[in-house]
DNA sequence: TCTTTTCGTTGATCTGGATCAGGTTTTAAG
DNA sequence: CTTAAAACCTGATCCAGATCAACGAAAAGA
């Protein structure tokens, strides 16, 4: 099977932001005079699907979940680490809102660029635009492998996944620091807290995983990996 | 609740195919020289995931449904009427293949236009680039909803989200020709075929549809509609 | 310091919906 | 027309995973 078929349920690119690599200093500073940085704290919202998106988001630090929302419900669409773009989907015309909310899981920094200065350079800068479309056309291609994650495998490889999609895309190493709760996992895997505890004890005692205080890590990738493909 | 945040399980865009409309007589002759049109009859695969897609297609009669296939799993990610276009999530930079499978429900006429003349027109027409990414972001939005409805929602709300949304978004009447089978039902709605029968008998002996030799009708559009909300 | 939440864990129970198994009806093919 | 093959329907069973309940541990606030 290609890479390119392997559905995995946490979504995050690999492709490092690079939209604004080859503007024009000009176009650089007219961005810089049309965006302000912004700080957030831990579980902060940084913005609320309905609400009037003035603004395309940059996440400089830090690491954000994007969701939908509908009364209780919540799904998670991907999780962000710097650096990522938040926001293109509003820029489809006849849209003013945030199609999605998103919410730190630890302080982060967000640059918020004017929406009319992005799509000024959309219109002015046809290789920015190029970038844009890739960025989105990327971004499509990873949800819809979540998508499929989600609805057809089951809780094992979801939260498989999840677990090794933290170790090879956000932190990028065997052993990392577990910043998230069971339920934030959970909610990422699309399952109970209960079930996700019931899980992770199974992967412990197999020796897939180890729990130290609060850091997890990886023992073997490959039977997770193995997990996470048979679904 | 905004119109925009009602999730249906069945993704079809509102917006007419706009992308060429804006473009110079001499820009749409070069799409001209560098597309054909293609006849599929029912059942016939236009793209398959996975392979080298050298070409966008623009539906221009017919019915199609775009989806994953991983094994014996499918999902169907969007269904899509005339006039729409196929194939834009494969644009992003170092990628060259369909991340998608697409297949005809009914005989239908495609036109491709080969992906080199597509990204130059990209590159030469900024606001041809701003319309591209008007679509995929309007795109992302709409598949974000299936998704939703597919993971948060029980097997009535999907079934009645899928009836509607073929009244609704695709034969735009009331009464409509039967051309899916139950099975094909049964996979857009994400449930087996015996789920989808026992629940289509219920919505019959509660008078919300009638079935008719080769024809169905929503009788209670508001009542399929509340089962949809409440999931 | 003590108290109150929140978080994590484990067992018992319940249920939505898949699967299985047996039909009939319709369509297609020979 | 006959036969084979889909498509459709209905009841019985089963199971993954949610929910409920109860409790210990850690963190946060007073």
């Amino acid at each position: 099977m290609p890479k390119s078929v392997v559905y995995n349920g946490c979504s995050v690119g690999e492709n490092p932001l690079c939209c604004f690599d080859d503007l024009t200093q000009e176009e650089l500073d007219f961005v810089e005079q049309n965006s302000v940085e912004v700080e957030y704290k831990r579980g902060e919202t940084i913005c609320k699907q309905g609400s009037f998106a003035s603004h395309i988001m940059v996440i400089k630090e830090g690491l954000a979940k994007i969701y939908l929302e509908n009364g209780n419900d919540t799904l998670i669409l991907k999780i962000l680490p710097a650096i990522n773009i938040i926001g293109l989907p509003s820029l489809f015309d006849g849209n003013n809102t945030f199609p999605y909310s998103a919410q730190t899981y630890m302080d982060s920094t967000v640059r918020q660029i004017e929406i009319s200065a992005f799509k000024k350079l959309i219109e002015s800068n046809a290789k920015f635009a190029g970038q844009v479309i890739s960025m989105l056309a990327e971004n499509t291609v990873i949800i819809n492998g979540r998508f499929f994650c989600l609805t057809k495998k089951q809780t094992y490889g979801r939260l498989a996944d999840v677990l090794l999609c933290l170790s090879n895309r956000i932190y990028k190493t065997d052993k990392f620091p577990l910043q998230l709760t069971r339920k934030d996992l959970a909610e990422l895997a699309s399952m109970s807290v209960e079930s996700t505890t019931r899980i992770l004890t199974k992967f412990k005692d197999e020796g897939l995983i180890a729990v130290h205080c609060q850091e997890i890590e990886i023992l073997n990738a490959d039977k997770l990996l193995e997990i996470s493909t048979i679904g």
